[in-house]
RNA sequence: CGGGGUGUGGCGCAGCCUGGUUAGCGCACCUGCCUUGGGAGCAGGGGGUCGGAGGUUCAAAUCCUCUCACCCCGACCA
């Protein structure tokens, strides 16, 4: 149906770069690995930093900036961070045509320069906490590359919180899990499971690393956002000590999480279809397109003025956008407005006019209905929260068919290798049992969900017993 | 880094094997007419010297050498 699209069903793959070029949401750059973000795509990523932004500053957070580029000392102060992180990172060696005294890292995530600052501003228990985000771009040379999914340099928001105590950074690693855990549901329509990684999957330097993961269409798992419990090793790293009620002296607690662009290519492929994107409507900046369709002069008139009638009325409340391009037909602009994810579409020609309706369909559905001049407001402000409450009730579904309880090894390599999904299996917690089945099908253990039943068993792996399942999946 | 592939108007491709006049096609673009309820049609038009360098030859998009770039599949990652 759709041109210059591959049907998901043929290459999965494909079918993600398709709707992200045609919808005009991102482009190649000419430097390998990065991306231009086009207005298309900006758009989503500006809707997902308003939301978030207030529920971060509801939760007390402030923001900040530090800059992007971090002396190389720092970077090898956290012996776990300077492992996970050195091989990815740009370097600046010169800069005013000579030679740099000490090599400059494009950050990769700004722990290091953050905690440096920490270090400054840190005296007294009264310092604390600090409750710091920033929006950002940061760079990661990455072997292989995907539009939003994995490009060298991405956007995103980072949180760096420093705290008292153990409990109260722990506290804080939580509640902002759970933060992304409403958003995505709420508003990206994505149903993620929350949890924590196992140790080999967790953030170089934290203590403990929780995540959310979706499912894609293809049924595998999206790490869609991350948050770390960092201990005080960062303090140590950076001797960021403060002066409790008590007199003595100790090292701060810290927590940072994150999500990044990457959410706009979760969006793409948890809902999108064969004709293009399809957007839930919280993360559609215009949510409403209405397409003008006569034939002679005389229709034109009264249809451009009955149209623009209501894309007045309904502009009170929403962003619309009225195509009134001439050179276009009306066949041509359904078909861009669908690839390009707008929700709702009301298409008003000479016959409605004169029966005094429009016609309104829904991008997720595809359905179209006919609905009378006088109530179209009020079915569209009813219609875009109905659509945003069952894409995600729709995505849920899709997520709970396709994740399957199993009880042996076979059973779960015969899931992955075979129609794939989530696998909810006991393990033991030795990351020996998690490398065999890596080894074996290529999935890994994206979380040990907070909500999983209190349940022992048998490792899937090894027999040994476990206090409860775990996700296996592959992942992107 | 291993494997595969591709570089020819803006995009997608043909031509290359078997060198030979003005390098062709589809889409897009411009003009006009005609159309408009699912990506219309007709006519006219603009735009490329074939990724780059070197070589062979009377003659190179085509053959040879070198080189650069990008894409796809794997190992690593938000």
């Amino acid at each position: 149906m759709a041109k210059n699209i591959t049907p998901r069903a043929t290459d999965y793959s494909k079918w993600y770069t398709d709707v992200v070029i045609q919808a005009k949401m991102a482009d190649y750059s000419p430097v390998k690995g990065s991306m231009v973000i086009r207005p298309n795509g900006y758009a989503i990523w500006e809707l997902i930093q308003k939301y978030l932004d207030l529920m971060f500053k509801d939760t007390g957070h402030v923001n900040a900036y530090f800059p992007l580029l971090i002396p190389e000392s720092f970077m090898k102060k956290e012996a776990e961070h300077v492992e996970g992180f050195a091989p990815e990172c740009a370097v600046v060696t010169h800069g005013g045509g000579q030679e740099l005294e000490e090599s400059l890292y494009i950050r990769p995530t700004s722990e290091t320069i953050i905690w440096s600052m920490y270090k400054k501003w840190i005296m007294s228990y009264r310092d604390l906490p600090i409750l710091i985000n920033q929006w950002a771009n940061v760079m990661r040379w990455e072997m292989r590359t995907r539009l939003f999914l994995r490009t060298s340099e991405f956007l995103w928001q980072e949180g760096h919180t420093a705290h008292a105590t153990a409990e109260e950074a722990e506290e804080e690693t939580l509640k902002m899990l759970n933060v992304y855990k409403t958003f995505a549901e709420e508003y990206l329509a994505i149903p993620v499971i929350a949890g924590r990684k196992s140790e080999s999957e967790k953030f170089a330097g934290a203590v403990h690393t929780y995540s959310i993961e979706a499912m894609m269409q293809d049924k595998k798992a999206l790490q869609a956002g991350t948050s770390h419990n960092l201990g005080q090793n960062f303090a140590r790293a950076f001797d960021v000590q403060f002066q409790n009620k008590e007199g003595g002296r100790q090292y701060v607690y810290a927590t940072s999480w994150g999500v990044s662009t990457r959410l706009i290519g979760a969006l793409i492929m948890t809902h999108s279809d064969d004709n293009g994107l399809v957007l839930p409507p919280k993360l559609a900046q215009r949510p409403v397109v209405i397409v003008p369709i006569y034939r002679k002069d005389e229709e034109k008139t009264k249809v451009m003025a009955y149209a623009d009638a209501l894309y007045r009325e309904l502009s009170e409340k929403h962003k619309v956008i009225f195509d009134d391009r001439e050179q276009y037909k009306p066949g041509y602009k359904f078909a861009e407005w669908e690839l390009q994810g707008i929700p709702l579409r009301i298409e008003i020609g000479p016959r409605d006019v004169e029966n005094n309706k429009v016609v309104l369909v829904r991008r997720d559905t595809m359905k179209k209905d006919f609905v009378d001049r006088q109530a179209i407001a009020a079915v569209v402000d009813e219609t875009l929260p109905r659509m945003q409450v069952e894409m995600l009730e729709r995505a849920r579904a899709f997520q709970k068919a396709n994740t399957h309880k199993v009880e042996s090894f076979d059973a779960l390599k015969d899931i992955i290798s075979g129609d794939g999904g989530f696998v909810s299996a006991h393990w033991c917690g030795d990351a020996a049992c998690e490398t065999r089945v890596k080894e074996a099908t290529k999935a890994t253990i994206r979380n040990i969900p907070f909500d999983r039943d209190e349940e022992k068993g048998a490792c899937v792996c090894c027999g040994k017993p476990s206090e409860g399942r775990v996700i296996f999946s592959k992942a992107y």
